[in-house]
DNA sequence: ATATTTTATGCAAACGTTTGCATAAAGTTA
DNA sequence: TAACTTTATGCAAACGTTTGCATAAAATAT
């Protein structure tokens, strides 16, 4: 014998369905006898609502989908956490889908979204992702759509990012406040918005301190893990002309240029500032510590879940697309010198 | 105008909603030629099935939950991912619940599922779960539960496990073999199945190798991460006779026994050995770059997948469970003396 | 030509709920 | 007591599919 229904609990109590529906949801005109006799029995036969009846009749799943490039790095682990925590308290389930930074692959979890009925969807998009038609067809649908961390230019939908661009200026100007004059700078993917913005940082800091441009301290790595950092970090500190500092696109990234320079023996931070971004955790456990930007990470994934379930709850309200940008902060360890 | 539905495109086409559904599913007894006009306008309106219809007829949902302690480790974040990419071929999705290792939050969990009518289970247990009768509850009921990871000792279900004993046996030999004869351990939450078997491999070792067990040399942290690891790791090297060697439970606490050590100026490996569990990818990058036990992440997570899948495309097979144990291996590097 | 098989389609029930409408029973007012 | 209101319940449709059964139409065999 399967689950307990409704129809199940009508039947032993010689009622309507509709009856029980009442009794259950604790609805108007419904006398205290028969409601008791209802809740008792739910009880007593455990009955659990069917999730999937009730989703079919109100036409939503109750469920939103999350999308983004990779989970393995803290970045990314810890927003899903976050989102996780503040779905925990509602009726809403998540479900995650990695991209793996694929354009293309970006575009059929999109497709498959939209076919498992999700209510909607936070999306970090990948470092490839070209164009947004797929988002915009799936905000077409009714579905709200709510970007976090990577921003989509153009796109008119909720937007919950991190102020790369003055990070990355504040980072840079420390470099310099601290006596480097040869600032270099490890870029991500050349696509990505946030690749960009932190390098618009590195360089406007750079002008605004009338330091020369050298597009030979300027190299972009085709990934965000430290193994594409190796390379590129190589190259920059066998320059004839080696810079003195690296501004790196993330804590990944900066850890391979440490280890890079540790092989050769260049001294940290004597001879080579390094400065990461995102403050993963075992960031200030390398030799030396890393110098990093903090990214307030559980705010992020917070606050994005939080404005996809008010459209979710407000669903006929006139649609108002917030765009919040949160500050970073420089955190100064041994990687870098002192003021 | 909302979704297309089979209804629709039967009416348009005059005919029956159980035509169109059997030509949408290239059933026997359908005329080409309707079954052309059918596909024809399908694809035309871009009808897409409404899974939720099909999953209430069919009593499943297609879905499959995935509760894990925590994912902001890389070794959960990479078996969600090579989950996930196993089910990207199938017609299953993917629900991922953090249990924050509180068994409170696990049986929650368990409970949100089976009112989700998910169609099977991976889990890997909270460190602090003491039994599994909200597994049991779950396996009742007829939904197939597969262990991965953390043993449930007692429990009958399919387990994907590594062998940490011989994990540690192996390491903690090798400690012994490289010169080291005051070996301590930095041992995980004291329930946790993971915890014993990695600390019943350093007993055995230390035994078989006739080197007499202290009870000082042992600790047991309260987590998994580096911040648990710190104090003991002091207890441990203030020690008047401090060990010549660390075998921790992970690489987390591996490494913050190492900033220990660097702190106190204890050369590694000379003066102290250490060798973690795990190999995260930055092990491999601090200074000096860590020993450790590698666990194959990727082939654990898409085997407890396959196993769950073969259960639920074989429902009616008569169950058989599956006891599956990975083998280990030990990564030699700088933290360790050579042979 | 008739009888028989095959092929194509439709009908209606089922999955488990919710909800507008109808109605019977009870209670209230004049 | 008649007329009216309130309260409690039931009926049936709806959500979008699938599928066993019935049947009409077409094809084949006799």
């Amino acid at each position: 014998m399967g689950r307990i229904t409704i129809t199940d609990i009508a039947n032993k109590l010689k009622v309507a369905p509709s009856t029980v529906s009442r009794a259950l949801r604790n609805q108007s005109s419904i006398s205290e006898k028969t409601k008791n006799a209802v809740l008792a029995l739910a009880k007593k036969l455990n009955y659990q609502p069917n999730h999937i009846a009730i989703n079919l009749l109100r036409r939503k799943s109750n469920m939103i989908g999350v999308i983004v490039p990779q989970i393995t790095s803290h970045f990314y682990s810890a927003i899903i956490t976050s989102i996780q925590d503040v779905l925990s308290n509602t009726s809403f389930n998540m479900m995650v889908f990695i991209s793996n930074e694929s354009f293309e692959e970006e575009v059929m979890i999109i497709q498959k979204l939209e076919k498992l009925q999700v209510d909607g969807v936070l999306v970090s998009t990948s470092s490839k992702t070209k164009n947004f038609n797929h988002l915009k067809k799936m905000q077409k649908k009714g579905i709200p759509v709510v970007i976090f961390d990577r921003d989509c230019p153009g796109l008119k939908a909720d937007k919950v990012l991190v102020d790369d661009y003055s990070g990355a200026f504040e980072a840079v100007e420390f470099l310099i406040q601290s006596g480097c004059e040869k600032i270099a700078h490890l870029g991500g993917p050349n696509n990505s918005s946030t690749s960009k913005h932190r390098l618009n940082g590195y360089l406007d800091a750079l002008k605004k301190n009338k330091i020369p441009i050298k597009k030979k301290y300027i190299h972009h790595v085709s990934g965000f893990t430290s193994k594409s950092g190796i390379k590129a970090s190589k190259v920059l500190l066998e320059l004839e002309n080696p810079p003195d500092a690296i501004f790196a696109v993330n804590d990944n990234i900066a850890i391979a240029a440490m280890n890079v320079a540790k092989k050769m023996n260049i001294k940290i931070p004597e001879k080579l500032s390094i400065i990461g971004f995102n403050d993963d955790p075992h960031s200030s456990l390398m030799t030396p510590s890393l110098s990093t930007v903090l990214q307030p990470v559980f705010s992020i994934g917070m606050l994005s879940a939080r404005i996809l379930l008010h459209h979710l709850k407000n669903i006929d309200a006139k649609i108002e697309f917030r765009h919040e940008v949160f500050k970073t902060e420089l955190i100064t360890r041994e990687s870098s010198k002192f003021l």
